[in-house]
DNA sequence: TAGATTGTTAATCGATTAACAATC
DNA sequence: TAGATTGTTAATCGATTAACAATC
């Protein structure tokens, strides 16, 4: 059994990927067909064609705007790269006070730079974690220099013209809609 | 026009929470009537209304698992209280490395005094900002102490029972579903 | 062939939005 | 009365899920 290929269901996938069966399928079914009807997936055509697909899409410079603990939390957190975003530079009103761990490998500079770097760079996206209070005027520098998409996680509704778009995250609402469970 | 009432339309309230005014006026209809057609919304009595029926609403303790970065941000983030949450207590792994603010009030304490706070204080939510190594085996604890509802910050997916519900909060995910603007 | 499992269509569900009668 | 705006129903939309023919 030594050229023995092995192979996973769709069931199988979904369990661990918490998410169902047929959804799982669907997803897949977006990038091609890889599967063998009565059989499964063969994991290393699988995994071969997941690599090729990801590594095809090379990765969107993002800027991260705010580094309290919360935008620290998401410089180090890995999951953008791994969903094709590279943070590629961060900016706080108070750079010298920010302290990142050694790992980091982004350079954190003062807001004035922010301007030019979006400029330079073609950045099309922001991440904005700064305090209510200056959220608005961040995210009005923002579209002036031409960011098209703010991820905010600062609790204020921004003010944007049309042609940008805002995605707020909440985190108090998604504890809420828990509670909805709990008796 | 001392005693003039401001009121207020329901596509002024819409504009400024940055949602549509026909949803606006739907969530308002699930706690009740105050409006008066052609006219709007008196501010003074809709604002007892929503500051009664929240008020009314005690808050529903929660437990932090973890608090690196993301954890501090968490306790430092002001949204939970306002949607009627409050973290009760806070827990992590080496509590003495964590500097807190002065202006916490929340209690940090080690992972063995966890099991016993959710017993006695009878909590059934808990928001997980653990590392993902440490993931799966917290919150095989929490369920085990009671827990029925868990919001992972952690880059796991979690196998837990049926009886308990896991939100996962998948930051890079916020930002893919605005990439797709980003021309 | 019989059992298993994909790929995909159709049904379901929930949430959002448009539309409009009620009415101030 | 004419204009404005609510409260609510009906239409729309998108996402999830069930179902099943295709087929290994």
């Amino acid at each position: 059994m030594d050229n023995a290929v092995e192979t996973v269901s769709s069931s199988a996938l979904a369990a661990v990927a918490g998410v169902k069966s047929t959804q799982l399928r669907k997803d897949l079914g977006f990038v091609g067909q890889f599967g063998t009807r009565g059989l499964g997936y063969k994991v290393d055509v699988l995994s071969e064609a997941i690599t090729a697909t990801l590594g095809g899409t090379s990765l969107q410079s993002v800027i991260l705007v705010g580094v309290g603990n919360l935008g620290a939390a998401l410089l180090r957190y890995g999951g953008f790269h791994r969903e094709g975003f590279e943070i590629v530079a961060a900016f706080d009103m108070y750079p010298q006070d920010v302290k990142l761990k050694a790992d980091s490998k982004v350079v954190l500079q003062g807001m004035d730079e922010m301007w030019g770097v979006i400029q330079s760079e073609g950045i099309k996206m922001a991440i904005m974690a700064v305090p209510a209070k200056a959220a608005q005027s961040v995210a009005n520098e923002l579209v002036d220099a031409g960011v098209q998409a703010i991820l905010n996680f600062s609790p204020t509704v921004l003010q944007v013209s049309d042609q940008v778009v805002v995605n707020n995250v909440d985190l108090a609402l998604e504890l809420e809609s828990l509670s909805y469970f709990v008796r």
